[in-house]
DNA sequence: CCATTTGTCTGACTCTAGTCAGATAATCGG
DNA sequence: CCGATTATCTGACTAGAGTCAGACAAATGG
């Protein structure tokens, strides 16, 4: 059967039967976009009312009475910012927390409801499903952006991908000081640095690096632990060569160790074809390049 | 991880970014349960719109005016049944079937959008792990119900066992005609017979008859075609054999054919003992017994 | 320091998705 | 044939989830 196919009667079986779980919310009273509030409060912390606005695309005047309606029931207590006093600072009351603690236990008892006709064998096969589900439907949702290499994120982000190298090779990896000049060559022109975020967390990163004349060099991919085999990382090397392409090279190339045979095969599947040493990176063992010009 | 933890994840995961494909419907000026009902009858054909309140589990006021609106657009027509004047027969207009048209391809078209970022053999992964769950959550959504083994949908789904009998047996099988004392013994007291239905659908249905003191006898036992690995079939049998105690019965026999291996397969699952022969049916050839009482 | 912008709030709406209590007409059972 | 039942419809509600325009106060830029 086509994938659209099963994608949509998934989601008519879906509507009718789960998505009852947000129901949960108005048996305890809390309308549904009030328990929605009420989460992201618990969820974020102490938030002004303008970035629970962002964050759920409220009009201000909705949200506004809103709250007032989750103050009313001593749910949340709203008070001035002391920095701007415009903006109001939302934080959850002990009575939220409790509210919120009842919320999530009811919808444990729903799920457990759901799951309860079938037999154990068949829970195991049913969560294995939703969680691939879960993570190609996540992988398909994610977002690409460009960011400066010396924004905290993408910091972080390099910082998981030494810290992977330093895990997988024999002797360790030791990227020595992350310098200025060294992330100024991952911007324009010629260079560039890319994120892919899913709900604000950062998934995978990579950068690109100007080689000389209508060569760039493709550095610092990486794919968090937790989205391996969602095909991020083809993804991002696309991206990359997109990227590339668009600042005027021709030609990519990267380097890496023979102990990243993942890697090695992804670039071998995406029309990689190995060539000589062209840098003295002393970890690299495998040298690859791939003509981008024609795209 | 949990089971509950993973289906509660994924419904976060599904609500905010699949949940959008129901917007679909506003898009085209038609709010969502008006589409709902359209699709309804696009789907299955002319209906009374009785069915349609059991389908979709609408308030007959409720649906009496959203037909009207309907009408009203000239989507669909609504026509006195001949056979019984009371009901109201629904049927799409030509505008109505271009409207669905234009409904179906919108919703193609975002389903196709969301599955686009994916690679080929991620979609299919997809599709595998949504077709696995969307048949176990409609298998832990099913309703069990007793019914009258003479009415409509019980004469319907013991055909089906029978026209499987008979593509199953070597010789095919001849059910001969279904008397009404046949059918009696599979009422109260002493008797009974249950369907499983899922959207009105039958999926699975069985039955006990009175087989002398303290015994009742499981009878006409089938899972339709697309529920085969559900688990349907050992929820259909501990349904009967609890109806068989509530009944009075202490025992349960069965008999079936060589050829039903998964049939037998089950029984022995479910702990039932071969025995003697106990009746003359010609088709018989293994013969199982299980005590219920102590449950 | 004054006009503008920003962040929030209020009032007045709209639309969707129901629910509930009868009314009405056709059909059925005895 | 008559009373009960069934299938649908009408009227009168409610609650949720927003939208939009404008008011108001605090902050900001020149």
């Amino acid at each position: 059967m086509e994938s659209t196919a099963v994608l949509r009667r998934f989601n008519r079986t879906y509507t009718q039967r789960i998505g009852a779980l947000d129901e949960t919310f108005l048996g305890l009273g809390l309308p549904l976009a009030s328990a929605r509030l009420l989460f992201e409060i618990g969820y974020v912390g102490p938030v002004t009312a303008q970035v629970l606005r962002a964050r759920l695309g409220l009009d201000s005047g909705y949200l506004s009475r809103l709250l007032r309606g989750l103050e009313e029931r001593a749910l949340v207590a709203v008070a001035p910012d002391p920095g701007d006093r415009r903006r109001r600072v939302v934080s959850l009351t002990r009575a939220g927390g409790r509210m919120l603690a009842r919320l999530d236990q009811r919808s444990e008892e729903l799920a457990l409801g759901l799951l309860e006709p079938l037999s154990e064998r068949q829970r195991g096969r049913l969560a294995e499903a939703l969680a691939t589900a879960d993570l190609l439907v996540r992988a398909a949702t994610i977002a690409f952006e460009v960011v400066d290499p010396a924004s905290p994120d993408a910091r972080t982000a390099m910082g998981h991908y030494f810290d992977e190298l330093d895990r997988r090779f024999d002797g360790g990896f030791d990227p020595g000081p992350l310098t200025d000049e060294d992330l100024a060559t991952m911007r324009p022109p010629g260079g560039t640095f890319v994120l892919a975020r899913s709900d604000g967390e950062v998934a995978a990163c990579g950068g690109v690096q100007p080689l000389g004349a209508g060569i760039g060099e493709i550095k610092r991919m990486w794919v968090h632990d937790g989205w391996r085999g969602a095909g991020l990382g083809a993804r991002m090397l696309r991206r990359l060569e997109d990227d590339a392409t668009a600042l005027g090279h021709t030609v990519v190339r990267l380097d890496t160790n023979g102990t990243l045979t993942d890697a090695i095969a992804l670039y071998e599947r995406n029309g990689y074809r190995s060539i000589e040493r062209y840098n003295d990176n002393p970890y690299a063992e495998r040298w690859f390049e791939k003509d981008v010009r024609s795209r």
